[in-house]
DNA sequence: CAATCTTTATGAAGTTTTTATGCAATACTG
DNA sequence: CAGTATTGCATAAAAACTTCATAAAGATTG
């Protein structure tokens, strides 16, 4: 019997874990529960999941400090589940080095796709690979060019950094703040409408229709994402 | 008097070094000479060698231990001569960063043969000869030695060290920073007004119009490139 | 003293920041 | 539950600021 990725769920709810138990492995990945954040910490260390999925909602550890303490000894994926009106505990546990989100909620369809994303977000190591490839959209760090459809794009430099840096996490949804701190430093968290700008402007340059982009993407309320499969332009 | 390229040679016996400039010199090389590792690293940061001839056996500072430290913040190529006998330090100065060896005792034929061979390198393109052709651009590193459409043009030596350093990076962007400390040292790194007065003395001296160069492009805030496939001039 | 390098000055070009506006989605309210 | 207010997003454009190109004067070097 061969099996996909393993997945490790938490959720103290027990007919959330074994609906999520089941459904995933239908879809042929290995699922281990835990329903603590105990639990969770030991089933990450022995048993070394692929993925994990937390529901934010948790006793005593809550998701977000669950998060945190993963953080602090493992780079493995995390997807947080978060009930609607949750917004801010979502955009916290992002902010404590969780990948993505799911708001309950959810079509099983939405959360395998975010586990697919999620999957591929192998540690892209800034340095090793020094051109990214996407579609139309080619970046060479070591020569700092961007080219779209082989022609050279011009950038300027915040616009430059904001885009490396989003390549940098392809498929982690990074909030304003954490956009922010990284391009402009700690003074601008706040500055959201930056980021606005700076992003229309690189859609204007790199994306085909920036109504409906295909690679920077929006995460209404939460922040923006480089995008793992640069989406099709539907019909 | 017109020189070619320029060579350093480190060398503590006196009458090697007395020996090669005489011999390189007779091959219309410019020689310098160094007696020791901390003399070479002055000489490569002050007057910009095209090549460097080190002897392995060197007091205090070994030609390993400089070979390592030249290429901290030089790409100049590196020729060791080793003793016969000695062939274990001639792998280890190779690994250090070093282009070629030389076992002494050796013919000059052989010698100018590396020199060559290594200038030929520091351009990349391979051919016979150590030069740089573009457009209507030629630049012979051998002779130091700049044509447009056939006809030498006259660079002052800060202006060929820069252009040649842009071709060996030719398609990268080169920052402010690291074409100050390449051309001019650590001490400069600020200075960026020295490097536009100077890309502005070549682009008069190897530009058609200045306003819209083919070569030397630049990237605003950032630093300037050598153009991988020079634009023709636009209608 | 002649060539080269370094400094200074200035207008032009380019970039970032700020402000303004419309739209769309969500939340509020009678 | 329709209509209205609010909020966040996208975009454009003005203003403020920074960097660039160039000329030319001053300093240095061999």
């Amino acid at each position: 019997m061969k099996h996909g990725a393993r997945i490790l769920v938490v959720d103290d709810e027990p007919q959330i874990r074994r609906s999520l138990q089941v459904n995933l492995e239908n879809k042929d990945y290995l699922v281990m529960t835990a329903e603590s954040g105990e639990e969770a910490l030991d089933a990450i260390a022995s048993r070394q999941p692929d993925v994990v999925i937390i529901d934010l909602i948790l006793p005593s550890i809550s998701g977000i400090e669950l998060t945190r303490r993963i953080r602090r000894h493992s780079p493995v994926p995390i997807i947080v589940l978060s009930a609607i009106g949750n917004e801010s505990k979502k955009v916290e546990a992002l902010e404590s080095g969780a990948d993505d989100y799911v708001t309950k909620p959810f079509g099983m369809d939405e959360l395998t796709a975010r586990i697919r994303s999620a999957l591929r977000r192998t540690v892209m190591v800034p340095g090793t690979e020094p051109v990214f490839k996407s579609g139309t959209l080619t970046v060479n760090f070591e020569r700092r060019e961007v080219l779209l459809n082989d022609r050279p794009v011009k950038l300027t430099p915040t616009e430059y950094d904001l885009l490396k840096y989003m390549i940098q996490y392809t498929g982690k949804v990074l909030t304003h703040r954490t956009l922010l701190t990284a391009i402009w430093g700690d003074a601008y968290a706040n500055q959201a409408q930056y980021l606005r700008v700076f992003i229309g402007q690189l859609r204007k340059k790199i994306e085909r229709n920036t109504a409906r982009p295909q690679y920077i993407l929006t995460d209404p309320g939460v922040g923006y994402r480089f995008a793992h499969d640069p989406q099709e332009p539907q019909s």
